[in-house]
DNA sequence: ATTCTTTTTGAGATGATTTATCAATTTCAA
DNA sequence: TTGAAATTGATAAATCATCTCAAAAAGAAT
């Protein structure tokens, strides 16, 4: 009986723990903590994946109108922090939210261009034994698996 | 005894098979095949992956001037016949050579830029079941593996 | 709070890469 | 050989991302 006690994590900030990532990040590095960064994260992190060009129009309508090489600044930096990772598909750059989860695989639909994320571990650890077998210390990986998707198999 | 009788394979033209897969390919499009294809099918089958500016560079001094517009043009051309695979590596796009094996993964070096390249059957398989779970049906995958080489892990 | 140094921002210029345009040329089937 | 259709090459244009630099903001030290 009785309610359960998330008060303190219900009346937290959202991203909180990613401000977090990034503070310390500017610290590190002699940079500084500004408006834009903080609004910028704040609409990266709601998103799976967006081009800069994207996030720059959906923040257009805010308050400051942020100019479009502070959001490729901004973007770019996130990924030094490991918040965001880039990624080279069609013709513009997706800058992808990894704050979540450690990597980020793709299964994407050349009909229809949807996206689904997956994760498998065993898939890792062989990764893992190729590097070393060729002397090589991972630091990140891409797997994007090409296909049609049920609906665009017809 | 006697002699191995490989010479019909021998004197074969070089390239003749995918030349031929050029040639289906055009045929199926109503394309021409010129002498352009020829020569820079001909040229890029040499590389295992070429930027469109290097392929340029490279045949600048041949017989018929090529233009940078017709290389691009053509190496979209070998994608879409099967024999080239674009991949957006860094600033430019990269074609990788994909006539003679069936997928091209990739150990990229972050400190030198060398590229092992590598195949994996297990991975493929975990792919492969990756994929049906989803209901995508796969036609083509990329994996690539970015760290240090043993060189400059120092 | 004020000052001062350093970093950041925004707007547009610039750079790099790729595609589009179009007249002249080439291919290839009739 | 002829002629319709496709291709080529040179360059213009488009696209995407970074660079430049004066003005503004951040943050530490007064």
């Amino acid at each position: 009986m009785g309610y359960p006690i998330r008060l303190t994590l219900i009346t937290m900030p959202k991203h909180a723990r990613e401000m977090g990532v990034l503070k310390e990040h500017l610290g590190k590095h002699q940079l500084k903590f500004t408006r834009q960064r903080e609004l910028i994260l704040d609409a990266f992190l709601k998103q799976e994946h967006i081009t800069a060009e994207d996030l720059y129009h959906q923040l257009a309508r805010k308050d400051p109108h942020l100019g479009l090489a502070t959001i490729y600044r901004t973007l770019n930096l996130f990924c030094e922090a490991g918040l965001a990772q880039a990624r080279h598909f069609g013709t513009q750059t997706q800058y992808d939210n990894v704050s979540h989860k450690g990597h980020h695989d793709h299964l994407i639909c050349t009909g229809c261009g949807k996206i689904v994320e997956f994760e498998n571990c065993d898939i890792e650890r062989l990764q893992e034994e190729v590097a070393t077998r060729n002397g090589f210390t991972i630091q990140t990986h891409r797997l994007e698996l090409y296909g049609l998707c049920s609906s665009c198999r017809h």
